[in-house]
DNA sequence: CATCCACTGGAATACCGGGTTC
DNA sequence: GAACCCGGTATTCCAGTGGATG
């Protein structure tokens, strides 16, 4: 390495780093060692699965809450201290398996996560397809029997389970307990939608929920007094103002109270401040990351889509284009979007399907849709984009596929007056 | 209160990846 | 290793339905 010329990666180990301490404290997935104001929850669940310790199966738990209200936080933390006091004691037998259900929510997925985790390390990890369901379970309920322990299975977003693939998955958990003759198995669920029970059936139902919890939102202190914790790890806290603080944790206290929001925009904060010149963290600096953070979302939601709801989108876009932000109805869209996949060389959808893509659409909170109805003329769902359709159109485009859509440009029409 | 259009829920179909059987 | 079984996912097909207007 040459002494007189500058090194490549010199130039950013110059940059004004403010982080001192642990960066991963400002990262999402995060647990730290405090849980401000979540201390009594922790606490509480910790009471409700210490049975496990003495080898008896604890109460079943679901823990409800918004996102961002500390959730599975908690949980992560309950667990690694378990863990800590599992380790001292060699009798204890406690396996915790997590299972994300927003990524697994399917039956085979739930009880492939299952048997995987009560594996030992030696052994083979089960196939991720191929076998009947049942042959799986069975194996499931065999590991249990082997294993003779208490099974505490996390099942984060288990709502999102619920409404993809019914109960099904969790009657048979439940029923491990009755079949099998040794080992038992918990389930901690942890949910986003208090009204996700209405789907289980009346006898999953009772068993499933012998504790609950709720969890509320933050409000701006609250806010305030963890992201000041975070910055003590990240050893942030002498590089930011007290009032950026304090307007961080206001942003996201008036967002449902979402502690994780405030901390993606604090570390963004921190990002923009090392790049910048200021050195400080300062109001102005929270708000130029709170802009950030929105367009980076939408950036991200649009440009993963798949290729029929682009297609979709870019109609509705290229709608709103000639009307001038107006929302267009089911009947003009779909026309549209039949023409755009034409024109790119893919079959189109069916209207069913795209009345589907709609919702999902709307769902990402990229468009807002809703039923109208014109009486004696029938009804039709119509869409109105969110965001600016120039914007929504260059990250579409900015897509390889869609990049030949560039000059489309649809045919003035006359439109119906809304 | 009939009417009309497309919304909507569910069943059916096609396809995929991967084990299992002979 | 070809043919078959299995569950998941995406989509289509179909019939029943919703609801404001005229």
């Amino acid at each position: 390495m040459g002494t007189s010329s500058k090194n490549l990666f010199e130039k950013f180990n110059h940059q004004s780093l403010i982080v001192k301490g642990q960066r991963q404290a400002l990262e999402p997935g995060f647990v730290p060692e405090r849980l401000p104001h979540r201390e009594e929850e922790a606490e509480q669940l910790a009471e409700i699965l210490s049975p496990s310790l003495k080898n008896f199966k604890p109460s079943n738990v679901i823990i409800f809450g918004k996102p961002g209200v500390g959730k599975t936080s908690v949980v992560k933390f309950v667990e690694n201290e378990m863990i800590k006091a599992i380790q001292s004691s060699l009798d204890t037998k406690i396996k915790i398996i997590d299972v994300n259900c927003g990524i697994v929510d399917n039956p085979y997925g739930v009880l492939l996560a299952v048997g995987d985790g009560l594996l030992d390390t030696w052994e083979e990890k089960l196939p991720f397809t191929g076998w009947p369901l049942d042959k799986l379970y069975n194996t499931v309920v065999e590991k249990i029997n082997n294993f003779a322990g208490i099974a505490i299975i996390v099942l984060d977003e288990i709502d999102k389970l619920v409404r993809k693939s019914g109960d099904s998955v969790l009657y048979q958990l439940l029923r491990i307990n009755e079949i099998a003759n040794q080992g038992r198995v918990c389930i901690l669920g942890i949910s986003n939608d208090l009204r996700f029970t209405e789907y289980l059936d009346p006898r999953v139902k009772s068993r499933l929920i012998e504790e609950t919890m709720v969890y509320n939102p933050y409000n701006a202190t609250q806010i305030y007094d963890i992201l000041r914790d975070r910055s003590l790890y990240a050893g942030i806290a002498d590089s930011i103002d007290e009032s950026a603080m304090k307007t961080c944790a206001a942003l996201a206290a008036q967002e449902h109270g979402d502690a994780r929001r405030a901390i993606d925009m604090l570390r963004i904060a921190v990002e923009l401040t090392e790049k910048g010149s200021e050195g400080r963290i300062l109001d102005d600096t929270i708000y130029e990351a709170k802009r950030k953070l929105e367009r980076d979302v939408v950036v991200e939601t649009v440009s993963t889509l798949p290729l029929h709801s682009k297609l979709v989108l870019f109609s509705i876009a290229l709608i709103d284009e000639i009307k001038n932000g107006g929302s267009s109805t089911m009947g003009e869209f779909y026309d549209l979007y039949e023409k755009i996949a034409d024109r790119m060389g893919v079959s189109s959808l069916t209207q069913r399907r795209v009345a589907d893509i709609i919702g999902e659409l709307s769902n990402l909170g990229l468009t807002d849709s809703k039923v109208q109805s014109f009486g004696r003329y029938g009804r039709t769902t119509t869409a109105t984009l969110n965001y600016g359709s120039s914007k929504i159109k260059e990250i579409l485009i900015a897509d390889e596929m869609l990049s030949q859509l560039k000059d489309v440009k649809p045919m003035q029409k006359s439109l119906p007056v809304s």
